[in-house]
DNA sequence: GATCCACGTTGACACAGATCAAAGCCCCCA
DNA sequence: TGGGGGCTTTGATCTGTGTCAACGTGGATC
């Protein structure tokens, strides 16, 4: 029942919501055909983002949401030293930006991690159309809902997980969500540096590349740069529950 | 301009949203009179927690979001072999629950640190209120906007900042939200204990009081238990700001 | 006002992960 | 085809915080 992703059959120039694969996962759900015709005309722009480049910056004026059409994203908060904690990864049908709505401000970065496309949303669009359809508004409060559960996982990854746990957690969660794309659970590559996991598992790399090769040792795992395979899922699925008392 | 806690003048049997005292931190805020009448529809129950009970568990079923009245709780989120992650601290005029509107139950534990009271505010009904009335809606999405900000601010303490640099945070926060509820900013009585501070920020409960003896040591606060004394803010401040290179 | 008990403090020591350092690898581009 | 730079790996050592243990303290209860 999960999505697939499957080439359009017809040459769709304007890609509207209602013909897109990523309708299963992304803002759309949950939408009657009706509906989704409404979706198409709030969502009608769409931003290609190269690698490397911001799709916005802490401070910058809030003004939309993006909805990832295709690539792969990191959000991230800079302190004043340099320091950077990554907050999260995005990638394909989630959304980046809801960060600024509360001051009408981005407090975080959005980088690209590849070329990329993002679907803009105007915020006020969003909203007006979300007092018509309430399974918008209904679905849209679920997103954020679930950004919010999503971050209480990454305290408790920082919180109390010790840094083989954080790693194996870290690719068992990039797999689920590859999966739901319709991608290999168990074979991807890695789109970040290991410093960039680092910063968001709240590790250094060094101890990331350590425990990628002890993973490797172990047999759960063949990495070779950012290829992973992963060979046990169990595995490492167990050093998560298996914790010391 | 911060909201002051002032005694109503009349005693008001039927405490609704126009008459509460923190209509300027809860849901109420920028919502004309005629649209304060409409909140007070919806908001039409209260509930009494006692210190220690639960206002609700992860994996009930979820139904309404709450404001809290009085008091002080803690949510936290439990795993499997007992250990515990605080996900944060919530004091009168904020909104506990959202963590269970995507998943329709509810994904982490909400306790009273205190004899508390909340407003239910049924989950359904403030989304038909938002629809009719944009300024709530679009209040609404800046509490959850800001609980997404806040939760990137802990994974900051916890993935890139020292003990001492997280526990200064801890305390500087406090302050500025009692500060903005009229107490004072520099007294107040911790509604915690070490341990669950310590699950907040990520350390030991030892380390925890280790950090307030070397803080009172150093002059930047005085410590009797529970009850605390910020003397030297700016110091607790440089804290965080002369992180070494 | 004696007893109890949960919570807090402090010390000694251990260890996971950080830091420092040195190579190796891979991809890009001339 | 070769050079360079960014990223990764691995080793040696250091250190902040955890762990373990003992003792202190204050508030509740009878």
């Amino acid at each position: 029942m999960h999505a697939q992703v499957v080439p359009l059959s017809v040459p769709a120039l304007r890609e509207a919501c209602s013909q897109c694969n990523l309708r299963e996962l992304c803002l759309p759900v949950g939408l009657s055909e009706n509906e989704l015709d409404q979706l198409d005309q709030l969502v009608h722009l769409r931003k290609k983002i190269h690698r490397g480049q911001h799709l916005y910056r802490g401070g910058d004026a809030f003004e939309a949401i993006y909805a990832i059409k295709t690539g792969f994203f990191k959000t991230d908060v800079l302190l004043e030293d340099g320091r950077e904690q990554v907050t999260g990864f995005q990638m394909a049908g989630e959304i980046l930006g809801m960060d600024g709505i509360g001051s009408e401000k981005h407090t975080c970065n959005a980088v690209a991690l590849e070329d990329s496309e993002v679907c803009v949303i105007p915020f006020t669009e969003l909203e007006e159309y979300s007092r018509e359809i309430s399974a918008l508004q209904h679905h849209f409060h679920k997103v954020m809902s679930r950004e919010i559960v999503r971050d209480h996982g990454v305290m408790m990854l920082l919180g109390i997980m010790r840094a083989e746990e954080r790693l194996a957690a870290f690719l068992l969660n990039l797999s689920q969500r590859f999966t739901a794309r319709g991608y290999s659970p168990t074979e991807f590559n890695l789109r970040m540096t290991r410093n960039e996991i680092g910063s968001y598992l709240g590790l250094k790399l060094e101890t990331v590349s350590r425990a990628f090769s002890r993973f490797q040792e172990e047999g759960l795992i063949t990495v070779h740069q950012k290829h992973i395979q992963i060979r046990d899922a169990a595995g490492l699925k167990k050093l998560l529950s298996d914790r010391r008392v």
